[in-house]
DNA sequence: ATACCCTTCATTTTT
DNA sequence: TGAAGGGTAT
């Protein structure tokens, strides 16, 4: 097969256009990931590029692994020097060579959420501060989200206006500090510091420059500040760099993404050449005509018409329902039927909604109806505690100063150790800058510690310095399963509950066999190597693609799979979009244009029917509470739809008018319409298009993009506004 | 050191 | 509704 076989035209153009930036704005099912390997193939097989000259960047393991494959497969060949990865997995990567120009050992530990927060419950805790008022959890979050905007802690301290930031910017800094006397890393540093790692160190930075002619970056619309530094700084030289995404798609900006780096790479790279692809090869025409009327109501986008050559197809089913537990046996009667019709088996059938915690009545319905379903998403593999206790034994060996690890396992299995006799230790290795695990080589120096508990502590040192001692012996595997069986882990498991042991000991025993398969697949049977390669994997493809099954998931997670047939549930305003109370006006509009947007995803997984339904009341933590249909089912085309009872007359018409566009109110002087894309003459910043506003009459707030460029609030009645 | 009750608190989660 | 963390009683 040719690498440029079957391929449309605008296709072709993304695949030939090699040199320079180039920026291809690919509809749903429009065959992007196409596209993305051709091109690589492209550049190896007609344009003679090394392989190893090419970096490509997606955001899951998943994404690729499968570009890598299907790159070999075009190229009948393997890729193995090829840079194909994650941004977090090439960061480790280039972060693991360069380690001590960043301050770290080569061998640091990668935390997760989980560790993230038993780390920052200790800062918090160290600090004497209230966990009630500074919740662990939120300042998580609230450090992730500076991270994501390559906020440090000097920037964040000399921000930090009130108290309650300067509090938190403490935290900020004990937790950096402590991050780095773990020899540890958290999943935002790993793009953060391999940025400031370009930033300090220029050599190394041209290092990398000179190592890549090649820049390839995924759903591009989902990338945050620190992977946009990261891209720019590699692609400085030469400026060849291609991103794929869909601006449309982007439904990860409570994570960081920002939407600007997809809307402004034209901006960023004066030569790119822009790409559509919006031939759209999976949706029949109903489906694709509903998705483009829906997302037609946003007004931040770069503006793109899905078509298909498929038929016209099925019209979209609407379905009211009573409650929760209706909605879920229409569901599972509708699938049902379906599997009847002998058209369609239960692997083709997806069913989508917007909270987890949905999920729980649809599965009842699921099980009522004998069909047998996948939940995805649901408890991850590697966050479960059994795997995490193991994943810690071996976290501890390969970095002995990695504390997070430690406390977890120091009475894991439980043996007579207590936080006090912890806590103390802890007291003692902060006094002598020790790790607590180094200290436990001093325990005769620590007064306060009861004998009981130091013998217990000294037995857990010499196992795990035996452990240590065999770490260059043994496969990865083999040192593994040495700790499952010497920890006593397995006794403790086994004394659990007999259908909880045996879920556990099923789990440790799965994270065996990954070990094995790792180390027959890898060069580098080392614990270390294991370790580099399983921090930055969050599931194992736990999603079998030959049972016939149904499969349930959030909508955030449907993104990039497709189903002949989807079900999207809890159609109900409130909940899909969910709304929050609380937000500004212009958050607010952000918000529902990114729940607009996930709909969007909803409905272009679908290939040939759609069924949407909502519940007139459905039970939310306990109570209950009554909901209207949501505003987004208004915003497709009634003749698109079949239902029992046409829209009009299932909504009552006050509810109608919220699915109406807001009326326009004029300002007094000038007249425009102060609605979103707008264009407007404002005497000191010159003419520039509404993107936001919030308020009402003479106190509106416009958001304003001017054509200079720079985006300002301007409130009405003090910008003197002129139509543009 | 641990078992059990009580309070609190809830979107989404590629890494 | 129910999970998870904290506090108290054993």
């Amino acid at each position: 097969m040719s690498i440029l076989d079957g391929l449309n035209e605008s296709q072709l153009e993304a695949v030939r256009t090699v040199e320079g930036p180039l920026l291809i704005l690919a509809g749903a099912g429009s065959g992007k990931t196409r596209v993305l390997t051709r091109r690589i193939a492209f550049l190896a097989a007609e344009q003679n590029v090394l392989v190893d000259r090419i970096l490509a960047m997606t955001f899951t393991n998943k994404a690729a692994g499968e570009m890598r494959e299907r790159v070999e497969d075009l190229l009948e060949r393997s890729c193995r020097g090829m840079w194909i990865g994650t941004f977090h997995s090439l960061c480790a990567r280039i972060l693991r060579s360069e380690a001590e120009s960043v301050g770290l050992q080569q061998n640091f530990s990668i935390y997760d959420t989980t560790d993230q927060m038993a780390l920052l419950r200790r800062v918090v805790r160290d600090q004497e501060m209230s966990e009630k008022q500074y919740p662990p959890r939120q300042i998580r979050a609230r450090i992730s989200r500076e991270k994501n905007r390559m906020v440090d802690v000097a920037m964040f301290s000399q921000r930090a206006s009130t108290y309650y930031e300067q509090e938190i910017a403490r935290v900020y800094r004990q937790y950096q500090d402590a991050l780095r006397q773990n020899n540890a890393v958290d999943f935002d540093d790993l793009l953060v510091t391999t940025v400031r790692l370009f930033q300090n160190h220029p050599e190394v930075l041209e290092k990398y420059q000179n190592q890549f002619d090649y820049l390839l970056i995924d759903e591009y619309q989902d990338t945050n500040r620190p992977q946009y530094l990261f891209a720019q700084y590699l692609a400085e030289k030469h400026k060849n760099i291609c991103v794929v995404g869909d601006d449309d798609q982007s439904i990860y900006a409570w994570r960081g993404a920002d939407l600007r780096n997809i809307l402004d790479f034209e901006q960023d790279y004066p030569s790119t050449k822009v790409i559509r692809l919006e031939q759209n090869y999976r949706s029949t025409q109903i489906i694709l005509e509903a998705s483009n009327a829906v997302i037609r109501h946003n007004l931040g986008r770069k503006g793109k018409e899905l078509w298909t050559e498929r038929v016209s197809g099925d019209p979209i089913r609407l379905k009211r329902c009573q409650d929760e537990r209706e909605e879920a046996r229409w569901v599972s009667g509708a699938m049902q039927d379906l599997k009847q019709s002998g058209k369609y088996r239960y692997q083709n059938m997806g069913v989508l909604y917007r909270t987890n915690a949905q999920s729980r009545a649809l599965e009842d319905g699921m099980r009522r109806a004998g069909i047998p379903y996948d939940i995805v998403g649901d408890v991850r593999f590697y966050e479960r505690k059994e795997v995490k206790d193991i994943l810690a034994y071996l976290k501890l060996v390969a970095n002995p100063r990695d504390s997070v690890s430690f406390s977890r396992i120091i009475n894991t299995p439980r043996r007579g150790i207590g936080d006090t006799s912890v806590s103390r230790l802890d007291d003692f290795a902060m006094r002598e800058g020790l790790s607590p695990y180094a200290a436990l080589a001093h325990l005769e120096a620590v007064e306060t510690i009861p004998a009981r508990a130091k013998k217990m502590m000294a037995t857990f040192y010499e196992m795990v310095e035996a452990f240590r001692a065999e770490m260059g012996q043994l496969r990865a595997d083999q040192l593994a399963e040495k700790i499952v069986s010497e920890t006593g882990y397995l006794e403790e498991v086994n004394k659990l509950a007999p259908g909880e042991a045996e879920s556990r000991r099923n789990h440790i025993q799965e994270l065996l066999t990954d070990m094995e398969v790792f180390v027959e697949q890898s060069e580098d049977v080392s614990l270390e190597a294991y370790l580099r390669n399983v921090s930055l994997v969050t599931d194992v493809d736990q999603w079998a693609a030959d049972a016939d099954r149904v499969t349930l998931m959030t909508l955030h997670s449907a993104k990039g799979l497709e189903f002949p047939l989807v079900f999207i549930c809890g159609l109900e305003d409130g909940l899909f979009p969910i709304i929050r109370p609380g937000e500004d006006g212009v958050a607010e509009e952000e918000a529902m244009e990114e729940e607009r947007r996930l709909f969007y995803v909803g409905i272009t997984r679908a290939q040939d029917r759609l069924f949407l339904s909502y519940a007139a009341l459905r039970r939310r933590y306990g109570g209950t509470s009554s909901s209207s249909v949501s505003r987004f089912v208004g915003e497709i085309p009634e003749d698109l739809i079949d239902s029992e009872f046409r829209i009009s007359e299932i909504t009552p018409s006050r509810e109608r008018k919220k699915t109406k566009p807001r009326p326009v109110l004029l300002p007094s002087g000038d007249a425009f319409p102060m609605e979103r894309g707008t264009w407007v003459y404002h005497p000191a910043w010159g003419r520039g298009q509404i993107q936001n506003r919030s308020g009402t009459g003479q106190n509106t707030k416009l958001q304003i993009r001017f054509e200079g460029g720079e985006t300002k609030t301007v409130v009405v009645k003090f910008a003197n506004l002129q139509s543009g």
